[in-house]
DNA sequence: TCATGGGTATACCTGGAAGGCATGGCCTGA
DNA sequence: TCAGGCCATGCCTTCCAGGTATACCCATGA
């Protein structure tokens, strides 16, 4: 048996919107012994009779009832799917899923790109999952996020494509009692001996090697007296009074006022914050989003 | 530009399903250069790009992973459109409007057959609507109702079909105190100058007509003594002793112990209860509801 | 009752598109 | 660097959608 063709939809739509062959023939610009074959045509197909012929018009059969709601609605979501699908080139519908390092989420550039987009592009569902660097990369290269806010990715990432959102750099932060007046430390050979509240080197390798290899420089190795697996709690225990702590720089705001931040000039070397995505991938929602995050740094 | 076919929806869902332009060809049965260009075409025809071309395959474009979605969706579709052409050819899907004269509802031939219908085409919408006679006919040659049950189809609607339900007749329903003792009038003439609560005429008017015919055959015209426009209103009002009324031997459940229906020679001429309906229009389910009909009424 | 006209079906023909075949180019992986 | 998949291109054949002419059917009205 012959196979349904969009056509056959197209012509008996028409021919029963016009009530008649000839009509219908007219509508859809072909002549009417063409249109009444392919109407028997899809009859066959279908295997009843859609319309009853009369001398006067056609009629629709009850099963050309049923099949005439059927087509127009088929017709008019095959226009849709086109739609859809071109919005989708146009990565104006479909879903972004990004990962963003934690402490970086707070930073207006952050709050300001997620806003731009989704001014920019209202029909992309965003999803946001809280990530480290090295998970966002794992999740990346496995197609399960389609980019992610990180630092060090050349170390993480370096197959990935970046876009810089800002440069950061790490800071000493340490406690700084209001009334009690403590000299900050100028250099890091200062701190040789001193208690360290440390990265959790597992979890964020790259900076705990960046650090580890400024401490050496400096000539000596670090006394770790605790580990932190993220920002707040470093910030906490440095307030606590357990010691000093390596920050980076952007994340001053979430300091309390006995927490100072002191810059290092053996820190003073910079590190990227980067949005990180699969160059490869060429994902047309991705672009839009690149393309949100260069109005919004350049702005 | 060309027109989007079910053909290429049906290979392009065929590619994607398969991953490779060469398996996809093989599995909707034609050579992978002719797949090809059908799947070119498909791609100008909405306007973007559906897959990138590897060596090892085809990969979808975000539009076309949008495309794939709808297109698996639109051909399930038709092939349920084809189900419901066919079951509404069947007279098993679709509606079935049906008037039903009021004092005909208790009757269990009739909750007979609807229950039978109702269990042989559950998926048939099914609406009943209590109306006279000469409005059910209005309505069915309207294509308003699909059939009706009513009497006096003869005169109402001779250019429609009917299958009988019962034959009935009318009965004199007058008051019978308990303890009172009245005789019964065998003939209708020994009710000349009788009150009557009558038939509301323009409501009924055939059944009027039979029956004012039938009392001046007897030799005088009933003294019409008050109107009712249903039975229910007539047998209340002969109970309320306001005189005799002419009613459907049928509607004797309906009567209180308090009104005694007798038959009269003049009336035993019965009339038809029929289902009514358009012989000309062929409705699918309207044959169903013969057939149930049928099968109720033979039982 | 017959002519007329609007509508549909049938027969036949033609052009164009779908599909087959052969082949070339490209990428990947051994 | 070669072999093997995979896709694209060019050419040919076949088949079918659409066009033309005409017959048929039925309702309407003179």
């Amino acid at each position: 048996m012959r196979q349904v063709e969009l056509r056959h939809l197209r012509y008996f739509v028409a021919v029963a919107e016009a009530g008649s062959m000839m009509a219908g023939a007219r509508a859809v610009g072909i002549v009417q012994p063409a249109l009444s074959r392919q109407i028997r045509e899809l009859e066959e197909a279908i295997g009843t009779p859609l319309l009853v012929r009369r001398s006067t018009g056609v009629a629709l059969t009850a099963a050309g009832a049923s099949f005439l709601r059927d087509a127009t609605r088929i017709l008019t979501e095959l226009q849709a799917s086109r739609d859809r699908a071109l919005r989708s080139a146009a990565g104006q519908l479909g879903e972004l899923r990004l990962g963003v390092l934690p402490n970086y989420f707070p930073l207006p550039v952050v709050s300001d790109v997620l806003k731009a987009f989704r001014d920019t592009c209202p029909d992309v569902m965003l999803s946001i999952a809280p990530r480290l660097s090295s998970e966002q990369a794992a999740a990346i290269a496995r197609g399960e996020l389609d980019g992610g806010i990180m630092a060090w990715r050349q170390d993480v990432a370096p197959h990935l494509s970046g876009l810089r959102l800002l440069r950061d750099r790490f800071v000493l932060a340490m406690l700084s009692t209001p009334g009690q007046r403590v000299r900050a430390p100028r250099r890091l050979a200062e701190l040789a001996g001193a208690p360290f509240i440390w990265f959790d080197p597992l979890r964020s390798s790259a900076q705990h090697r960046f650090l580890l290899e400024q401490c050496r420089r400096a000539g000596f190795t670090p006394r770790i007296a605790q580990v932190g697996s993220d920002i707040p709690t470093l910030i906490g225990l440095v307030a606590a009074g357990m010691g000093y702590a390596f920050v980076p720089e952007s994340t001053s705001p979430m300091c309390p006022r006995t927490v100072r931040l002191v810059a290092l000039d053996e820190l003073a070397s910079r590190f990227d914050v980067e949005f990180v995505y699969d160059g490869q991938a060429d994902s047309p929602v991705v672009r839009r989003f690149l393309a949100a995050l260069r109005t919004t740094v350049s702005a």
